[in-house]
Parts: C-alpha cells; sequence; structure tokens
DNA sequence: CCTTTACCCTAACAAACGTTAGGTAGATTT
DNA sequence: AAATCTACCTAACGTTTGTTAGGGTAAAGG
C-alpha cells in the first residue's frame, strides 16, 4: 500500500467535477458531461466515487475545512478588534481565490445536498456565521462600531466577502490580499471621505 | 375579448413557478412538481405557457422591469450625489422585499434560461450594473467618495444588498426602507464610529 | 508465477424529464 | 342553437438521468 500520488484519480475527478458544477451547476452536470471531460464512461467514475451526491460533498466538505481553517487562528489571536476582523476578512478573500470552482459550488449548489448532508452542511456555515458575528459584537462591545445589530453587519460583511467568487480572476491586477483589504476598509471605514 | 381578470390563472402559474423556482431551484423542479402545487395536471400547464424556459424568462423579464423603473427616476433626479446613492438603494431594497421569491429566482437562475435570453440577461444587468456605477463615479468626481475603483465599489454595494433576498423576512423588524438605509450607512461611512 | 489492485469497458436498468396529441366538459359569444 | 373559447384530462412520445452488473486488461507486489 502505497502513499497516494500527488494526482491520484479520484482527486482529478474531483477537480473536474468542481469546475464542471461551477460553471453550469449541479443539476445541469450530468455524469457523462463529467465523464467526457475525463475522456472515460459515465459508468468508470464510479470506481472513484460512490455517488454523484457524494462528489458534491466532498467538494463542499473540503471548501468549509478550509474556510474554518483559515479563520480560526486569527479567531483566537490577540489581535485588536479591528485588525482582527480585517485579517479574517483578507482570509476568507484568500481561501475563495484559492479554490474559486470549488467556493463557487460551496455558495451556490449546497441547496442540492442530500439530507442529511444538507442540514448538516447548513449547521456549519451558521457557525462559521458565529465566529464573524461574535468578533463584530465585540466591536460594538468595545464602542469601537456603531451597533447596526450585528446579524446584520455581519452578514453585510460576508455578503460582499462571498460575492467577489462571481468576479476575481486570478491573473486581474488586484491580489486576492488586497481586495480583502480594500473590502475591509470600505465595509469599516465607508466610502465617504471623513474630512 | 374581456379585459383580463386580476388573478387569470397565467398568473397564478407563475406565482406559483416563481415560489418553487426559488426555493428548490429552476432545474429541480419538475413541471410535475408545479403542476401538483396547482392541483392539476402536467400537461394541462401547457394551455398557459409554451415551455418551462419561457417561465423562468417571465419571471425574470418582469423582475428586471421593476429594478430599472425603481431606479430609474432617482437616477435622473437632481438629489445629491450622496442622497441619490441612498435612494437608489432604497428602492433596490424595496423591489426585493416586494418581489421575494421572484428575485431569489432572478439572482440564482437565471444561467439556466436558454440563449438567446441568457445573453439579452446578461446584457440588462451589465446596463442595470452601470447606472449604479456612474453615480458612484460621480461621487468619485466630486471628491466625495474615496476612490477605491468604480467597479470594485458597486459590485461590493450590490452584493450587499442582493444577498439580503436570502434572509429578508417580510413579518421581520425591520422595513425594507429601514433595511435599505442602515445598508446605505454601513456602506457609505462605514461600521467604526469616527469619533 | 500468481494474486491483487487500479482502472476502465459495454450493456442495460428503472425512473424521471419536458412536451405533444387528441379529446371532453362547461362557459361564453354569436 | 351553433360555434367558439377556456381549462383541464389521459396517454404516450423520445430522451436523459444516476446507477448497477459483470467483465477485461495491465501493472504492481508477493
Amino acid at each position: 500500500m502505497e502513499v497516494k500520488g500527488k494526482t491520484d484519480r479520484k482527486t482529478q475527478v474531483i477537480e473536474a467535477a468542481e469546475a464542471l458544477f461551477s460553471d453550469k451547476g449541479f443539476l445541469a452536470t450530468s455524469m457523462r458531461d463529467l465523464a467526457e471531460a475525463l475522456e472515460l464512461e459515465a459508468a468508470s467514475l464510479y470506481t472513484h466515487i460512490s455517488s454523484k451526491d457524494e462528489l458534491l460533498f466532498l467538494i463542499a466538505d473540503r471548501c468549509a475545512n478550509e474556510f474554518f481553517e483559515a479563520i480560526n487562528p486569527i479567531y483566537k489571536s490577540n489581535l485588536n478588534t479591528e485588525a482582527k476582523l480585517t485579517a479574517m476578512i483578507v482570509a476568507h478573500m484568500e481561501v475563495i481565490a484559492r479554490n474559486l470552482p470549488a467556493s463557487a459550488v460551496f455558495f451556490n449548489e449546497w441547496k442540492h445536498l442530500a439530507e442529511p448532508r444538507k442540514s448538516e452542511y447548513a449547521q456549519r456555515r451558521d457557525d462559521y456565521e458565529a465566529i464573524f458575528r461574535s468578533v463584530v459584537r465585540k466591536g460594538f462591545e468595545e464602542n469601537l462600531f456603531y451597533n447596526y445589530d450585528e446579524g446584520f453587519s455581519t452578514r453585510t460583511i460576508l455578503a460582499a466577502l462571498n460575492w467577489t467568487h462571481t468576479w476575481y480572476k486570478p491573473d486581474g491586477e488586484l491580489k486576492p490580499e488586497e481586495i480583502g483589504e480594500r473590502l475591509a476598509k470600505i465595509l469599516l471605514t465607508g466610502l465617504i471621505r471623513n474630512m
């Protein structure tokens, strides 16, 4: 038994699925489409995965893990609230950029997961949002932020952040880190000049 | 030939489709699902509409018209830039609230339109974004806004705005107008207190 | 040399899909 | 009274769907 090669076949299947699901959507992508992209027959896919639903789960789950792993150390650090929130926004942005097709699947196709995975997904998503929300709340408590309602402010931050996956281009002029910082700046200090 | 009744059957079909497409997605909703919701047989739907694709188009097109009609008079008014942008944000929010299921279809399912409708849709969406962008540019030119790049700022505004359709509840404590105003405030002046 | 493992094939399945054909009952119009 | 229109029906169509069954071939490991 050998340690898995760096590009084993299963990984190739998942990556091809990420690209297709991201582009056309989960339901609009047939197993035959996926097979064609890999230049094999649809039935052969089942050597590597057990179902189409598992494929969607593998993509979404790995993506979820990356988001948690990226922000957790920052959340637990002792940065001040403003710096912490900015760093979390940048880290989140970098995960999106690093996993662009998978992120699109993660954001748009999760509703097509079969139960019980769908409910588990919803729970993880709530947990993730709760981490951001607790930092926003800290900002309220420190009288650093206007109290616009934790949930409202948090959802606005994540909305602006997650929408980037629709237009971010790896070869664009802005690096993910720069996008994240600019986004944080807009959200924290607004578009209007103070003086 | 009589003037159409206020709830003619075609309208009922469209409204049932909005609810289902919004909830489960366009592809995950079968004509038989839609028929069941209306308590008739799938084949009978074709008395009222010509195809499933036309149904999606009707929903998305009407929604697009509502957005344009809501912001156009404001755009052409002589409000100052800050007030104009705020009013456009509020108006956009009110369209979402007034057409909640249709908005969800509009935002999430347009990619499943068949050509040439899909390309036409993409064009209208670009046109709409361009209206917001020109107001943002005006803010730059007047030295009112920080110049964070027109496209970037505009997409951030629309992202925060459009995401509301995922959590807005008609019976929630905030009215659409209040949500729009709060959103505008966050985007224009930021989360951080100035003093 | 034999066995296992990895990987792929053809053929086929039952189910679900959007849609059409052809017909009927009741109301409305002429 | 006859003709038309509206709204629905049953039955069926051809296609596509995810998936399984069963088999083959070449490389790797003992």
